[in-house]
DNA sequence: TATGAATGAGCTTTCATTCAT
DNA sequence: TATGAATGAAAGCTCATTCAT
């Protein structure tokens, strides 16, 4: 499985090769076709579904669990968002996976849009809502619209540049998360 | 030129056929070898770089030839970064084939670091600056050395959810370049 | 194998065609690269170097077990490899195989050089060298140091011209024999 | 030419490239179909031919000026067939491309049997004919008819060995020379 | 005489997939 | 559950050859 997610992560779908996932995993071909009677693509499907799960554990726990402002509370998931496109490699696989093939895998659009993309701009636009009401942040921050997903692209940005170019070419994201915060608490203020 | 672009739009670089190509292009194989004796590679390259020039020039055109204030220039920039998305199907085409590519391809990272990602981080570097300087924004606003890349990702962003979930599904461009453009005037504010 | 050895032969290595290979075994192309990995030239060599083993037993069983004086011992090698420039055509076939293209594969002239033609020479010197210290040939014939090769290249170019020319044209190998072993007796005569 | 000839001998007739002949002559291949409209085996011909007629000028002018025993004419053609294999590369390209592609040109091992292989064979069969009747040479020995092709031998396998081997791990075309004389004098000596 | 665009057949190679064991 | 031999359909690429200019 963690063979299939590098392959293709690595190759794309179209060049992922079926013995190489095998001898990655340490086994033969025929083998997968055991388990993968669908071939590549239920394979692919499978190598993706499994990874999406565990994604979104950790901020919905740092959201239900948080003490603090709401300034404070989407400080530190704004935190989590840049933290996290530098650490774990497993999510950006996953990230880079779903870009390539979204649009020739309709059913892994609907995916990232349902398990990734949506709940989080639904926690951001509820941190501001929330924030707004406590005063943290300017009344009506949150009607805007299309502000949840402004707030979230440069987070994702950040981890595609770095996809792209490597840590080293892409901009640093540790200065788009100072910038990123500043502009945010200036933009949001009462 | 053009078929290549479609077909490697169509199907990504590893299941692109040349045969699709020449036959799109109402030429023989052959042919497509005569003219890019590298091959495939040849041929992608080609493209890529046929279509990033034309892209620029229309920004720079802009911002040479712009009379108004600073915040009103940082505005249209930005109306014409969503407007893009929104419009010629063919640079999200090309986004698309530089995102999916750009690290098997290190040269393909190189020609959007250099041709595309930078020359837009440093148009809105010094727009702000500017607009600083004339007391349009806040003043050492340009000093942060994230915000430029912090104003470009909203943009760039929808343009990929776009491509990623159609139009329908992704975060609507036109509410995101509201929501960007309020945040941005507050955040920027003297 | 035997499929590989006979269109090579036929067609030399850069006209052979690998699916001439596979039906004359019967087989399809893939399974050839199933078992042959490295393509075409993994196969080429597994055909040279098949063939190569099972030639210089012959010999050295006849040298090993000879009773007789070495007198004896030379006019019946020399019998083996006029004999045998007659016979199997197998062997000619390799020999052409790899003069051919012995300068193309630089592995293909070592392994003639140390599994065909430095044995030969050796074999060679040490029947002259015993033939000598038996009293049979001149002293010191065999401190000559290019008398194998000069021995040996009758023989070789016997096959070499039969190849070549077929063998009503070439050099009749029975008259070569006949005047090879008249000269060598008469020259290495005490 | 030069460039037909060199491209045939480094790749053989089938994997010579036209565009290869071309290029090398400086001209396109369009040109070469212009002067040799039967194509690749029309070139091969005439590259062929161009080069087999030079050849044995040299050795036809040195027997028939030659002043000096028998003995001696027969050593001095000796060193000139060791001599040449060391120097021109022309015949060594001729030879290997005859030695290739004879038995698929029966055309080409019809002209080599006629205008180098007879000539030298009839040149040898007649230095010793004309020794033996001065008495430099044993009585009879031209009658042996395979005489001529056991002394011819050496000397083609000499190049033969070096084209195949390369002139360090060839045989030395040195020590076969001095072997080869010295046998044939003792040989052949009344 | 010279060019080079254009062709198309044919080649090697790859790889998802199947299946007997 | 596991193997690996076997298949066959593509696909990339090459190259001799043609032909309009």
């Amino acid at each position: 499985m963690d063979a299939a997610v590098e392959e293709f992560a690595e190759r794309g779908f179209a060049s992922a090769r079926m013995a190489a996932v095998a001898s990655r995993a340490g086994v033969t071909k025929g083998l997968l076709y055991h388990y993968f009677p669908g071939g590549k693509l239920d394979l692919f499907r499978a190598a993706i579904v499994g990874c999406v799960n565990p994604l979104f554990e950790e901020a919905r726990r740092l959201a239900a669990g948080f003490s603090g402002s709401r300034r404070e509370l989407l400080e530190a998931l704004i935190d989590l968002g840049y933290g996290r496109t530098e650490m774990e490699r497993r999510e950006h696989i996953l990230l880079k996976l779903l870009l390539i093939e979204a649009d020739r895998f309709p059913e892994l659009a609907e995916l990232y849009q349902s398990t990734m993309l949506q709940p989080s701009l639904d926690l951001a636009r509820e941190v501001v809502k929330a924030g707004s009401a406590a005063g943290d942040f300017r009344p009506g921050a949150a009607d805007e619209p299309g502000l949840a997903a402004v707030l979230l692209a440069p987070i994702v940005m950040s981890a595609v540049w770095r996809m792209m170019l490597g840590a080293e070419k892409a901009p640093s994201s540790q200065a788009m998360r100072n910038a990123h915060l500043d502009l945010i608490m200036r933009g949001l203020a009462p």
